[in-house]
RNA sequence: GGAGAGGUGGCCGAGCGGCUGAAGGCGCUCCCCUGCUAAGGGAGUAUAGGGCGUAAAACUCUAUCGAGGGUUCGAAUCCCUCCCUCUCCGCCA
């Protein structure tokens, strides 16, 4: 969430700046509530202040032996008066909390002008994209006819959506995850991290999913724990309610889990194949770091993801999302798009984002510096990629006219030395 | 799942209805003393929100002793619910 104080104090720099993103921000309710808000806490606070006056005057005559039956009768109104308005007052402190919690991110100095993808900016490609001499497959076709990757059998088992692999290719998806991994920690200096795929209510609000976006997570309403849409939920609250020592930042984490979607909403849109799917494997990596070094950061973290795919030998390029684009917490994203040759186009395959203080200050992440006061950090996190769509990249973008997957230098290794995918 | 014990400030630990934002100790900061080291003396040492302020400070009010309710003029202290930790038993990958 953004800092209440910049509602009291820039107002207007703020409405201009969420328009800007294409959020309109209710301002005469804003308004209202913030000065009904001020009136009350300083009517309740003062007649507080009034009540434990009285009362410690009572204690100290009771100790004293003293009748304080006077005051006692004086006071005794008071708690209903205080009752009173405070109910008014948590009313509409509620009220407040919740326009200011569905309040998206402001966009970072640089974020391009737009409201919708079109308006997003290509900042630069990569790799030389492929040119088949002979008609391309998609990695449904390919993933059928290795007899690896069944659809069915996971509707069977659970509903649309939802993917089998099998053999060699199950192996690949596997390897592609233990490769990612190796490389983040070893090259890139993050630290692997194992955490729940199930959270509570306070670890999706404190990353921003609640409580806009609650129709979108799987809910195991029993114990009221969500399945993680993102390891970025469990990795970043992991400093929630923490004051860090500022020589310790940046604190730099990666992990591989099971991200799981709702994906409402999204019903017609890629309803073919593992491009989205309610269950897939992602690496994710998380910073958190001084507020000085969150614009650095980004460009690092972007760069690492990148490197997966250079290593992978993918063509991508690298988006910078416009500001109607970007996600409710980030007030900066770059997406990497790597090339589908069966579409014909470069899809998202990472989501690099920075959130400012936005994060920090709904999980109250802080660092502290020698003798000073803890301070907000920021928060970064991307993807170190998606795993099943790196994982049909591959398939499609090293297919061969005999129907097979050459397998990329890097990951050879992790597939016992093996060169290539073939029919079972 | 059964039985028990607990959750207090950076840490340890007292308190079990008022004078306790919280004794005492450790740690940390500053000052004094001692020619180093060790020891000693003194002062300070939470976080958040509000009001007032151009801002910082100062001042002032409020909240916080796992979380949320309740009783009371008044709750760290009494009652209820929940969460978490530990020990023993059972079960289990």
């Amino acid at each position: 969430m953004l800092d209440p104080q910049l509602f009291r104090t820039d107002l207007e720099d703020v409405v201009a700046a969420l328009a800007g993103r294409g959020y309109a921000f209710d301002v005469k309710r804003y308004r209202k509530l913030e000065a009904q808000r001020k009136e009350l806490q300083v009517e309740v606070e003062s007649i507080r202040a009034a009540r434990n006056q009285q009362s410690k005057k009572i204690g100290k005559m009771k100790a004293a032996g003293e009748n304080a039956e006077l005051i006692l009768q004086e006071v005794a109104g008071l708690g209903d008066q205080l009752a009173a308005a405070e109910q008014v007052l948590e009313k509409v402190q509620v009220d407040l909390d919740g326009l200011l919690h569905s309040v998206p991110n402001l966009p970072a100095n640089g974020v391009p002008d737009g409201f919708n993808e079109e308006q997003n900016k290509e900042l630069r490609t990569w790799g030389k994209i492929k040119s088949f001499d002979f008609e391309v497959s998609d990695h449904v076709d390919l993933g059928t006819a290795l007899g690896q990757m069944d659809f069915e059998v996971a509707a069977k088992l659970t509903g649309s959506r939802f993917v089998v692999l099998k053999g060699q290719l199950a192996r690949l998806h596997r390897a592609l995850i233990q490769f990612m991994l190796d490389v983040h920690t070893e090259q890139h200096g993050y630290s692997e991290t194992y955490v729940p795929y199930l959270v509570n209510r306070d670890s999706l609000f404190g990353t921003g999913q609640l409580p806009k976006f609650e129709e979108d997570q799987f809910c195991a309403t029993e114990d009221d724990f969500f399945l993680i849409p993102t390891a970025e939920v469990p990795l970043t609250n992991m400093y929630r309610r923490v004051i860090t020592p500022a020589e310790q930042l940046p604190i730099k984490m990666v992990a591989h889990t099971p991200c799981f979607r709702r994906e409402a909403g999204s019903y017609g849109r890629d309803t073919r194949g593992m491009i989205r799917q309610h269950q897939f494997e992602k690496v994710e990596l998380v910073q958190l770091v001084h507020p000085e070094h969150s614009v650095q950061a980004l460009e690092e973290l972007t760069g690492h993801a990148e490197r997966i795919l250079q290593l992978l030998e993918l063509p991508y390029r690298a988006v910078a999302l416009c500001k109607g684009d970007l996600g409710f917490s980030a007030n900066k994203t770059y997406d990497l798009e790597v090339w589908l040759p069966s579409q014909q186009c470069y899809r998202e395959i990472s989501s690099c984002s920075s959130y400012d203080t936005f994060q920090a200050r709904r999980m109250q992440a802080r660092y502290r510096s020698e003798g000073d006061k803890p301070q907000l950090l920021h928060t970064l996190n991307g993807s170190g990629l998606a795993v099943g769509r790196t994982l049909l990249a591959i398939m499609e973008n090293y297919q061969t006219t005999m129907g097979e997957i050459v397998l990329p230098a890097v990951i050879q290794p992790y597939m016992g030395g093996q060169r290539q995918l073939s029919p079972i």
